[in-house]
DNA sequence: GTCTATACTCTGATAGAC
DNA sequence: GTCTATCAGAGTATAGAC
């Protein structure tokens, strides 16, 4: 299909472009921007517009393909750093948490408004999401291979308890807040560890106790 | 200010008008659905539809009224059946994932749309979900008074990521999947028991390993 | 590749008869 | 309270000059 394709060529670029329209799809969400919005923050007519991305949700398509990518590569940079599957756990979590909520607006886009794509291209997307779960699965079965955690849960819970909880930070973060990115991600990953780990398995962190903060369900 | 009483009065009776409209909101989202999809949907016409709500907005804010009422009383019931820490924090959370994924739309579109809200109507939603927070947090609270409870770490992170995994829960939640709703929640706050716990505390549930399942980031 | 200008559809909301 | 009929505006997408 020639759209995906096309789509995968510019989200392998930098399009300013679709940096501003990620960020009005996250900042509005998709359907309540249009494309006079996006055309008039690029400093561009939508005629101009449409010569680059024939509809709107072709931009959406191009967001959403960069954005698993660049979470795929950031978590599989991050958990080369570390053999100890602990660490790698955390790694992993702090570039996802990194890309999600500092420094690119691709992976919100993916997760939050993904599902306005429609037809092929929402099948694509569903199968770009399973490969970056399977990619989570791998990290979290190979710390179970070492036989420090417990075997009475499904890895698969544990991924979607650590990763929702990790999505979800997008809708209370604020930079401005008591926890940096990075604390957020470590303190996670340490209660989440603890309760998978077998009884008498070492905590590997020391969390200081910090000031109360956060709302939002 | 008359709308939102008008829509508490609304949202304490049981508008199939509204359930509708939140249904709706929930398959296609707010900004997607049309005013025309909702009278259709309740056999009325647009006309008739706007006697009773005069805007689409009002709808959203009377279902995120309703949402956060039920899910308050839902929580405040559940814990009322325990005293134990742990059972208290395992059956609300249970009442919430009901809510959310199985038995209401309201909470739902609260957490998912309430953010089309605009002006005094949104200020009126932060205000609400604060105080749900609160409810939360005090039942964590609760449990860290009775002194099992790690010191280390701030409770509302704690809360944070609870709710966050919950919330999510509703993205990637089957009913035809391999776990019951309050199968998730229960292997949620065991994980979670576990690792906020002093080491030594005993655990409260055995699960049992099930196959595994479940897809999506 | 970007512009001007526009076609066509659908939107939320309203007015007024019944 | 519900209907019919309709408005004014905004939406995406297009055609064609430059």
């Amino acid at each position: 299909m020639t759209k995906s394709t096309t789509a995968a060529r510019i989200a392998s670029s930098d399009d300013p472009v679709l940096e501003i329209a990620g960020r009005l799809f996250r900042k509005n969400g998709f359907d309540a921007t249009t494309v006079r919005q996006i055309a008039d923050a690029a400093g561009l007519l939508p005629g101009s517009l449409h010569y680059r991305y024939s509809t709107k949700e072709e931009m959406l398509l191009a967001l959403v393909e960069r954005g698993i990518a660049h979470a795929t590569e950031a978590v599989r940079l991050a958990v080369a750093d570390a053999t100890d599957p602990f660490e790698r756990m955390r790694l992993a979590l702090r570039a996802h948490l990194r890309l999600l909520i500092r420094d690119d607006v691709a992976i919100y886009v993916t997760l939050y408004e993904g599902r306005s794509l429609s037809g092929d291209s929402w099948a694509h997307m569903v199968r770009l999401r399973d490969r970056y779960d399977a990619l989570w699965d791998g990290i979290l079965h190979a710390a179970a291979g070492t036989g420090r955690l417990r075997r009475d849960i499904d890895l698969s819970l544990v991924r979607l308890l650590l990763l929702g909880a990790a999505n979800w930070t997008a809708q209370w973060f604020s930079p401005s807040g008591s926890y940096s990115c990075d604390e957020v991600a470590d303190a996670y990953a340490d209660l989440l560890w603890r309760g998978l780990a077998q009884p008498g398995d070492r905590p590997v962190l020391e969390l200081t106790p910090r000031r109360r903060r956060g709302k939002s369900v």
